[in-house]
DNA sequence: CACGGTTACGGGGAACGTAAATATC
DNA sequence: GATATTTACGTTCCCCGTAACCGTG
């Protein structure tokens, strides 16, 4: 389970579609659906259904939905809170 | 900032060094090294002083080392609640 | 010169993208 | 036949481990 896959199963949740995700991701298609496939792999259950118009979350997407989110979020503040403290520390480069 | 940096980070924070970390972590020094190499490039900071001893964390080590610890605890509880709720949804191989 | 971290370097595996295949409507 | 995902396949890149190097007590 990497961050990226992570960024991913976030983005095919969101677009419930694919290649829509894949454009917003700035990848091509097969990366991102390996991506899915891996995480449902690694957790051995699948996460979406697979329909017609693309990609519907299971209960076990939706349970990983909120968690990604959280982690991913908790990136994010991570790293900005290590800069700011760098930059805290760090006397002003002027 | 991947999963295996933050991982690496925080056994080289709690032990203090990286050769017992590596150990522990079943991997060789060099690549772990690197990993918080990595991490302070990426970060535009340093994380640890590097001491006679071994690794002293920083300020900043000390700030990314509590969130690093909470993203990983998500990153375990994201992967039981979805084998959990796959376990509910999906009925007893016996 | 012992100890600890880092850099050099070569090889194997991971992951991308193009193209082809599969499935559903 | 159009749309959407997946598989095949070749190539590139990343990352590990071995070995060598550097800095400090």
């Amino acid at each position: 389970m990497s961050i990226t896959h992570l960024q991913s199963f976030v983005a095919v949740a969101e677009e419930g579609h694919v290649g829509r995700a894949a454009l917003r991701l700035h990848i091509t298609q097969p990366p991102l659906s390996r991506h899915i496939l891996a995480l449902e792999d690694e957790l051995g259950t699948p996460l979406f259904e697979r329909v017609p118009k693309g990609m519907r979350l299971l209960p076990t997407g939706e349970a990983l939905l909120q968690h990604a989110r959280r982690i991913l979020e908790e990136v994010e503040v991570a790293a900005r809170t290590v800069r700011e403290a760098a930059g805290a520390s760090r006397p002003p480069p002027a």
